[in-house]
Order: structure tokens, then sequence, then C-alpha cells
DNA sequence: CGCAAGTTTGAATGGCCTCAATTTATGTGG
DNA sequence: CCACATAAATTGAGGCCATTCAAACTTGCG
């Protein structure tokens, strides 16, 4: 096991302390992929971080942005947009914690999406050129973060099946599922699961309008599938949600090797 | 100008020759987002690929296969899509020539999508292992491999905004406004341009119905967007299209540096 | 030339949208 | 801790875009 005492970070303000220790779930989202040795996580943790809390609603990257800072969500929940030219909002993809924000801008430059908080949280980022080089000097965190990213494209193609083939209730279950599915490689999610996201976030992630997601919400409540607390939704019944929404968790691509990731430590 | 007359292939049998000039597309293809100099070009073009003739509906993978060759397509059209548990078919990107067709299984491991034909092709083969040597040996060819994959993943992302928030006009305009911008790149489509699409495959690319794609594509050519000859699709006005659209060419990230790429010969 | 594949057209249906109003939650300042 | 303002959720009525079903027609291919 490898504690975060060793961090350059400890010993720091309280909130570097934790730093520290939140950057072991980018780690471990990295590993969900690939193998890295105890060298190659060390070597990620220990770069010069900057942490940084965040309000709901706030941006972590407007399209055309300057990317000199690479982010990483390490706690919270954020959301990749981008929009049409009339306006209309498309939710491309969800971040929970661990999931890199804004990486692929490291290979592709100038962002055509922006990123913004879904609720309060913490993001670490970590200037563009210095991460380069740590790939350059490490080309296996470099083959993992590729692969890290090469996943989160095909959870872009899964979104565009379940968008162009999918009826609402089917679309909505699915999102759910996926969300629960990710959120549990990050031993976050304990049950009951909760989710923070507005109908309107759902709408706009599955191509619908938030009128008929309210709607929908009802039907999956009626049938047992979910149930709901304010902003919040269980799922007591995980079956028959994943039987309505026709998921298949093989499109996400993780791979059981939990077990050589390092405890995450409460905070 | 960097000719083709130095390739080893040079003097082989006439496809093998044809297939050394092909390969210059995959090399342009990755030139569109990085830089290779003249070397890293060489090393990529003389691996041993193994080059085959494809009919029409041909696959070239299926989900779910060991994935132990890379293919690259060389010439024709191709598909990749997923289908739902219920059997709907959902096509999430198109290939053209030049275009990786299962390279980012050289990261996942095994596909949770199916490559198929949409025309006659051919295609460029090389096993995963030489391939995965090679961007061992020569970093620079491995970041331009992630930027082209990466780039996919762009597109990707832009067909959730088109399924989810644009109506069947548009989509359709859009994706033709797409595929037709990435065949420029390739010096392929010569005005008029022409597109082999079904209308069950443009159908089940924008997540419509194909007879529902039949009465959109009358519009679009009563309106003076598009002119139709078969199963070919020309484009007489195309900032019209563009406009019809909502297109703007930045998701697919291709970077003016055509330039620095060899002449492509004729065949 | 004949079958299969693809296109075209019509009619009826329905899933989801639009518009609009009301109720309930959330958050902020005094 | 309440009052207020704002954000989010809820509900209803009406309408349209795209679907489904079905049939005829055209093109491609062996």
């Amino acid at each position: 096991m490898v504690s975060s005492t060793k961090l350059d970070l400890a010993g720091h303000s309280r909130l570097t302390f934790m730093a520290g220790n939140l950057l072991w779930r980018f780690v471990r989202r990295l590993q969900v992929n690939s193998d890295l040795d105890r060298d190659d996580c060390e070597a990620v943790t220990t770069l010069p971080w900057k942490l940084t809390k965040r309000r709901r609603h706030s941006y972590v990257l407007r399209e055309g942005d300057l990317v000199s800072e690479i982010s990483i969500l390490l706690e919270g929940f954020a959301e990749r947009q981008k929009h049409t030219g009339e306006g209309a909002r498309q939710i491309v993809s969800f971040a929970v914690a661990g999931d890199p924000l804004d990486l692929d801008c490291l290979f592709l430059g100038e962002p055509d999406f922006s990123v913004q908080m879904c609720t309060e949280g913490v993001v670490a980022s970590v200037r563009a050129k210095t991460l380069n080089a740590l790939i350059d000097r490490r080309p296996r965190i470099g083959k993992a973060i590729t692969t890290a990213l090469l996943a989160d494209g095909a959870v872009f193609a899964e979104w565009i099946v379940n968008t162009g083939r999918r009826d609402a209730r089917q679309r909505i279950a699915h999102l759910l599922c996926e969300i629960l599915s990710r959120l549990r490689t990050q031993d976050i999610a304990i049950e009951p699961f909760e989710l923070p996201f507005t109908q309107e976030q759902l709408a706009d992630a599955t191509g619908l309008t938030s009128v008929h997601v309210n709607r929908v919400l009802r039907q999956l409540t009626s049938e047992g599938a979910i149930r709901r607390d304010r902003r919040f939704i269980h799922v007591p019944d995980w079956d028959l949600l994943v039987k309505i929404a026709d998921f298949d968790p093989r499109f996400l691509h993780i791979h059981e090797r939990m077990e050589a990731a390092p405890a995450l430590e409460q905070c």
C-alpha cells in the first residue's frame, strides 16, 4: 500500500494535503485501463498540481480557450458540452472524480467544447508543458493517458447509439447506469446511489427536453427502477434499471484491475 | 515537395506498388494533425503491410473479435457500427481513404463495434505487435497516432450534438458536409462531389429511418442544396449546404499543414 | 433476364416538443 | 431564522416531426 506521506505536498495547508490524497483518484482512473507501477504512480501524483475549489456552474474551460493547463476533476461532477449555432446545448459527457476534463487538448490544442461544474468540487491542474515532459520521460504513462482518453471516446460512441437508437426511457436509464458504473470504479457511490443532476442536464445529455425528462423520471419511479428525493436519484433495483436501459457495460472498457490500485484514503 | 519514388516498395507487383502509393494516404491522414518528418513517414509506409481488396458489405472486423492486426482503409468507404440489444443499428462513424479502421484497439483491446465496407475498397493491415514496436521506437509516430485517434473522438462528440440537437434536415446536411470536408483533405473529392451511401446508411448514421431520409433528401434537392443521381449525391451549392447544416468544421481538427505532405499520385 | 437491394410514395399513428402556468426547492441577505 | 428571489420541478393542452406499416417502383447484379 502506498501512503501519501511521501508526497512533496505533505505538510502544506490542509487543502494541499488532501490534494495529495485526492490525486490518487486520477491514478486509479488511469489504472482502470493500464498497468502502472509504483514509480509511475508517484511520478503522476508528485507533479506540481495546483488544487482549486470550484463552485457549482463555474466554467473550468470555455470553447476556444488557450489550454496552457490541464485539469483533472478530483471531487464532484462536471459536464462537457457543445452548442449548436442556434444556441442549443448538448452535453457530450459527464466527468466524475478522477476523470480528466480536458486532457485531450494536450494533443489536439484548442478545445471545441466547454467544461462546466455540475456540483461544487475540486479540480487539480498542472501546466501542459510539465505533463508533456512527463509523458516523454515515461512512455508507459503516455500510453496509459492515451488509453484512458480512447476509453472516453468509446463512451462517446455509445452516446451516439443512445441518442440515435433508443427511446427516452431507455436513454435516461442508460445514462444513469453509466454514471453509477463509473462511480463504482472509484468506490465513490455507496448504496443508495445518489446523482446530483438537474432534469435539464439529463435532457441536454440525452437529446430530450426537460419537460419530457420529468415525465420519464416519473415513469421510471412508478416502475420501481428509481426513487427520487429532491435533486437526488436513488437506484433501488439495479437489475431492473439495467434491463430497461439495455445496458451492456463493455463499452466502458473497465478492466477489473482494481486490486493493483492503492487504497483510496478517506478524506 | 516529397515524391514517393524512394519507397522500398517501388518495383514490386503492381498491387504492392500501388499499395506503397496508397499508404501515403494514411501518412497524410496522420499529418493532418501532426508533424512527421521524412524518416517517420517512411518508417510507416515501409512496415510489412498486407493489402487486401474488400468487397462491398464485407466485414473488416466484428464486435468482440480478437484484434491481432490493425487495419487502415486506403480506398473506398467503410462504416463503424454498433447495435442495441434490440438489434437496431447505429453507425457511429464513416471512414474515408487514409482513415484507420480499428487503430484504437491497439490500446483498448477487444472492440465493442463492427467495421463494414460501404463500397468495395482496399484495406492495409499490419500485425498489432509490429505497429506497437514502431510506436515504442518512434514516440513521435505514437503521438501522431494518438492525436489522430483523439480527432476521431472529437468527431464522435459532434455526432452526439448532431443526433441530439439538430432536426433531420440539419443532421443529413451536416453529415454530408463532414464527409466532403474530410475527403478534401485527401484530395479525393473533385467537384462535383459524389457520395456512395444508401439512404439506409444515412438513416443509421443520423438516428432516423430510411423513409424519412428519403423525404429529407428530396427536400434538400428541391432547395438546390444537393443534386442526386442514383446512389450518388452531388453538392452544387456548398455554401448553402453549410448554412443549412450549421456546419463549423473546427470539430474536425484539420490543420492546414497539407503543404508538408507528399503529393498523392494518381493510381 | 430475373431476383435482390434500394428507392419512393401514401396514410395513419405516436413520441416527444412547445408553450404556458403553477408548485416546490434552493440560496441569499437582512 | 425568516423573507424574498431565483432556480428547478411539475402538470396540462395542443401540435408537429418523424415513425410505422404497406405497397409500388427502380436499380443493381449474377
